[in-house]
DNA sequence: TCCTTCGCCTGATCCGGGTCAAGGCAAAAC
DNA sequence: GTTTTGCCTTGACCCGGATCAGGCGAAGGA
């Protein structure tokens, strides 16, 4: 599909694909970093949360990870990559529910019903780790650190969750997920104003609740008020600042 | 506020209060009853989950439970009365983000920023169980049911967070919140096609992102066309399955 | 008793964003 | 090369629900 480098999506450090050559530490971008460093590198119960994850990949763009109603057996967390989750309803409609960067977990909402209840779907080339959610429980009963850190991404996920509810316009809502990505980007390590949006706008209108010619006239209107420079899936964020005022009542902070 | 006894909310079998006078049983309706069949009554486990537990309230009509910012300490799961959680944007304009039954339970949400990061108030006089979530969490760390209680809880209000999200007409959204209403209330023992809209209008408007006009045309439309009877508060749904037709699409099934 | 307040309902008007339609562009297929 | 196929953009129009304004009834206070 895209063919030339998308800019901030690969900078020289880091690597997209973070370092996990040996086998006694993650990718440093990892949502699990912080449950391994807590426990210490080296130390055998770290050695057992890295036997239970399994890399999975790539997938192609348009690749589904799961479906809705597969059995919930594993987590998965984007090495690279990027995720969209959907649900699709009777009619056939597509919902968007999230988009994920690399580091970032898929599949927590399954826990509960034991079956996934969204479809995932790479759109780009996509690398994961697999972890085994049955070894994870275990585990986690007897490493406190993992267990903490579970509940934490768990209740993480919930937070998020509400930012897209509200009756907001449609400057509030772009506004707002671009400086979302942005931080987000810049969480794991890589450029938080400089990135490809990997999504098509079809894609971002439908997260957003919008239509894509609305999704198309914003970003129209962002670059002309010099708040974006936007080329294709290219996007720079040149006034971070104005931005976060625009979509300030749905950010944190 | 209320005077009247609201029908449905206080049936004979079960009370809103549920039976847990004995030290070794839990609310009967509560959510973490699973937890304790688990492990099964009178075990020493059981034992240790129940000490952990403080029984607050009751909260009058407005009391806040917990204030956005406050430390993050405990869990609160409903005994009897009705809770709504929100958030206050700079502008001081409010968001509902959810309300809780009892047997249901908030400030899951905190468990990642360590602060609850939303208000919760009584809709009604109100009482909760009061869990210590770290002395909770050491608990989950010995007792694999309960953290797989935990895990579940958590993931299933990742779930529920999703339903609101969506670009869904007034009826749509009205029409699906009565409906799942109805089955929570019913999940815990209440009935299902009777029972209080405990909140306002405009809490109901405002979490279902309408304006309080919207919200009492379309009951209005939805009593005239038989779906519901509706007095004051007191709700009756009429005909669950054109309700459940006319929200389909928020409705899991 | 009157008056205020609050929650709820209803009508009139207006606007943001959806829908429809057309066209441009680049990658991919032939 | 040409054609096809997505994806994106732009313009014209329209509608659902927000907003504004007014009225009603119950509860509470002076």
């Amino acid at each position: 599909m895209r063919t030339s480098q998308p800019a901030g999506r690969l900078p020289d450090p880091p690597s997209p694909i973070s370092d996990d050559g040996d086998t006694t530490r993650f990718c440093r971008t990892c949502a699990f970093a912080g449950a391994c460093i807590a426990v210490g590198y080296g130390k055998p119960e770290l050695e057992s949360l890295h036997c239970l994850v399994e890399h999975v990949g790539a997938y192609r763009t348009g690749d589904h990870v799961f479906r809705t109603g597969d059995p919930f057996r594993a987590i998965y967390a984007v090495r690279g990559g990027m995720v969209k989750t959907c649900v699709v309803d009777k009619e056939g409609r597509e919902q968007v529910l999230g988009f994920y960067l690399p580091g970032e977990v898929i599949g927590l909402n399954a826990i509960y019903p034991e079956h996934f209840p969204c479809d995932a779907l790479a759109l780009e080339k996509t690398e994961f780790c697999r972890f085994s959610f049955p070894a994870m429980s275990a585990l986690a009963a007897r490493m406190p650190a993992v267990q903490q850190h579970l509940f934490r991404l768990l209740s993480k996920e919930l937070g998020t969750a509400s930012l897209l509810a509200g009756d907001h316009s449609a400057d509030e809502r772009m506004a707002a997920f671009l400086c979302d990505l942005g931080r987000r980007y810049e969480a794991r390590g890589f450029s938080g104003t400089h990135f490809a949006l990997s999504m098509s706008r079809g894609d971002i209108a439908n997260y957003l609740r919008l239509a894509a010619e609305t999704v198309s006239r914003v970003l129209t209107r962002f670059r002309s008020q010099e708040l974006i420079a936007l080329e294709g899936r290219d996007l720079e964020l040149l006034d971070v600042k104005g931005l976060e005022k625009i979509g300030q009542n749905l950010l944190p902070d």
